[in-house]
DNA sequence: GACTGTGAATACCTTCACAGCA
DNA sequence: TGCTGTGAAGGTATTCACAGTC
């Protein structure tokens, strides 16, 4: 879970892209924002013409944000992809990296809590990214429940459970108040949801093992009050 | 910066709360977040009435997100406010985690960038903590330029540099297209911001080094959907 | 006996540096 | 010569484990 695997045995030249990675291959939490990177970088890249690129070059496009030696071993990662005095071709890295993101498949999101935090995450995601679809949508306020968005109305979060499992959700967003958080993600967990993006400043405390990112606002910017305090000081 | 200093002359008894930090005191970026975690599980605590707490009940307060020795090494560091064989006493370790995360003054905020993303954000962070307050809206659009937001017009990005100056903005939260953000990170910066909340999914690369937390939502869901596109395989 | 404070041990991630190929 | 791939080194954060104190 932690440690990316290698492939034990490399391939020569034409790869056949969908079969270079070791079957369960799972990069940790720190790298895939830094392959998330490397493919906006190269998709931009490639849209400019460009065929290859080396780590160096790779570095320089995100600012040296990311060392190049860092960047070969991400990329090595991947599989068989570089030429030892050449560099990497764009095409095959894009392609790769797009496989083991999940950029290719399409996602099918339920949002639960439609406050501004909700509704602004749904508008947002699905006009950035077309990969993922916001097919359910919940709230316990009668004076949300009811209302439409983009086609779609929004339900009783006492339905959840039958209505996440009928419209197949892969990934549950939670924006509800921190303390029915835990109880709403096990009900998504029950009923199907694989993944959860967690806006509640709460653990989840879950049960089954599921992957959970949390994105805590007040924190970030709790973050950003601490050094300013320091240095007023 | 890196390192949290530990006050090298521990004092007795009654803790002059406000002097027991070193004046640069300054926590890296990884403790912060639990610092306020903390903040927020004593202060529920300390509302139910207790009075004081062990590493361990803390630890499990925070449903063992966080391991007890972890607690106490953190702890530590902001002064001796531990008794070996008691515990810790919950009022002044809040007081002193408000004194380290700057709870205590009032922030004053600028958002460049109005769409769906900057007004959740102002709405959602008005509303949840009193010690924002968000004095500066700006927008590019046209459409967008000169609505009002709670008594406050949105004003041209244009006038950006002069009226978060003239406002004394503390901090910049950043939602526009990733293009024009590093541009418009430095001209908060020259404008007298301290710190940014960063959403658009670029690196700022500011001359200036200021303080800058990222938030990349897109790229949150796509460590989610790695890890699901890795287990349907 | 209980619990903090903390050096030492461990785990983890990143960078270095260079062998191996083109 | 140029650049990847990768073991080894370095640095940093977390956990262990226990001495010190109440």
């Amino acid at each position: 879970m932690r440690q990316a695997m290698i492939d034990p045995t490399p391939q020569r030249d034409p790869i056949p892209i969908a079969d270079a990675l070791p079957a369960r291959a799972i990069f940790h939490e720190l790298s895939i924002p830094r392959l998330y990177a490397y493919h906006r970088a190269l998709a931009g890249a490639q849209a400019e013409g460009k065929r290859t690129v080396t780590s160096h070059a790779l570095a320089e496009l995100l600012d040296h944000t990311i060392s190049s030696a860092q960047i070969r071993k991400d990329l090595c990662a991947l599989g068989p992809l570089g030429r030892r005095g050449r560099g990497y071709a764009i095409n095959p890295l894009v392609e790769q990296l797009a496989l083991v993101l999940g950029l290719g498949h399409d996602w099918r999101i339920a949002i639960v809590g439609f406050g501004f935090l909700g509704h602004a995450f749904a508008t947002f995601i699905t006009a950035r990214e077309r990969r993922f679809e916001v097919v359910a949508i919940f709230d316990q306020a009668p004076s949300v429940i009811g209302q439409e968005w983009q086609g779609m109305t929004v339900s009783d979060s006492a339905q959840l459970d039958r209505v996440v499992a009928q419209r197949g959700c892969n990934i549950g967003v939670i924006a509800v108040p921190a303390p029915v958080a835990p109880a709403i993600a096990q009900r998504l967990v029950n009923a199907g949801v694989q993944a959860i993006l967690n806006f509640a400043p709460t653990p989840l405390h879950l049960r089954t093992p599921v992957m959970v990112r949390n994105i805590d606002l007040a924190g970030e910017l709790t973050i950003l009050t601490h050094h300013l305090s320091c240095e007023a000081r």
